[in-house]
DNA sequence: TTGATTTTCTAATTCAGATTAGATTATTTG
DNA sequence: CAAATAATCTAATCTGAATTAGAAAATCAA
């Protein structure tokens, strides 16, 4: 808790040490939170995975709230920053399509690969205590906000039929992807192959039943 | 606790006075767990939903674990039942087709209707100790064999390409489904016509991408 | 009505795990 | 090296909610 007295804003780079064991810990908690859920994961347990006792946790964190709502945190904008550089990352002429399927593709391998942080977060938002889930919907509105926009341009461009609501395209899509949490088993198919295959049944069902293939 | 001394198993008629009340507990333990997660719903506030004190539970149920498990039990129960029903309401020559869309749109009824159960189920899954979930998973499995019978069907009648995994077809589409007990709000759309909606672009997506429409 | 049985209530008890306080150790800084 | 600060540990304390026991009330059977 006691924060170093210098500015906190907008400074990455100059990680005090404090940091280092502050990240140990999310790591810890998503871990546990993932496979034990909110009231399953005990405080003594993330404290162990990062090396400490339980008390020592709260010079890092307030309570157990505040440690369970960074991680949340956290994993929005891990989840969000991931999409968006995918995006970006797209060769020069990408169509609506290529950055939907861009978007599909990262938002499901950071479900699924080693980051807890991303599938602890889904999985806690309907566990953890009210106020604390208010802003974390909050944030993945933002989050649904990048989705919006990318099934907007695809149906402007004519990729999606017009007779489908996009807010349910969207939650459908969001389902299947994040549902991956619940099911996806390292060792049988590759992320990359599971991805392809929800890329593939999602945006060609979104496409009107029949038109030639581009 | 203390169960009458006559047979227990196939007599669900007779209806005791006390399976009045253990329905009231059920039901409102579905409405409890759904809105606050395992861990957040207290049993007062569950006997409270049933016109009770906390302490009365304990004659109808040994345990909390035992209720939530007996609530699981019968969500999954629920569940399969409807949608073999719908199945078996179906006009005469049903295609693998129509009945995929009937328990596809059955099991999102299921989920998003009235009933806590179904959702309550669905999100408890992940809340509960592990040796109620092994059993619970158990029994998702067993309601999963079905939909991988009503895939494979229509694979074999080539409504879906093969080029996809069918369990990550059946995956994705228990995703987009069971993700409506999140974001589902009753006044915007009907649940009939978000089913629509995700029929068409499930089913649509299935086939491949373009071979004329049936 | 009366006794037996079922169901519910009230008022402890228990317990696990979050939280706190102060002592102790590590780390940095001059 | 020594003081100051940061980080952790240990050993309580606190809390809230599940559970239990036994007393009451309701229901049923005769």
């Amino acid at each position: 808790m006691k924060q170093p007295s210098s500015a906190r804003a907008a400074t990455p780079e100059p990680q005090r040490k404090s940091d280092i064991t502050r990240q140990a810990i999310l790591d810890s908690a998503a871990r546990a939170f993932r496979l034990s859920g909110y009231s399953g994961a005990r405080l003594s347990d993330i404290a162990a995975g990062a090396g400490m006792q339980a008390g020592s946790l709260y010079y890092h964190f307030d309570s157990r709230e505040a440690l369970v709502e960074a991680l949340m945190d956290r994993g929005v904008e891990q989840t969000e920053a991931a999409v968006r550089a995918a995006i970006a990352a797209l060769p020069a002429p990408a169509s609506a399509r290529d950055r939907l399927r861009a978007a599909i593709e990262t938002h499901l391998l950071m479900i699924v690969q080693q980051e807890d942080i991303a599938s602890a977060t889904i999985k806690l938002i309907w566990q953890v205590p009210q106020p604390i889930r208010e802003r974390a919907l909050g944030r993945q509105r933002a989050y649904g906000a990048l989705w919006r926009k990318l099934l907007a341009d695809a149906r402007d461009a004519g990729e999606i039929r017009s007779d489908l609501d996009l807010s349910v395209v969207r939650m459908s899509i969001m389902g299947a992807l994040n549902w991956a949490a619940d099911w996806y088993k390292p060792g049988k198919m590759t992320p990359e192959a599971i991805a392809a295959d929800i890329v593939a049944m999602t945006l060609e069902g979104l496409r009107g039943p029949c038109k030639g293939e581009g």
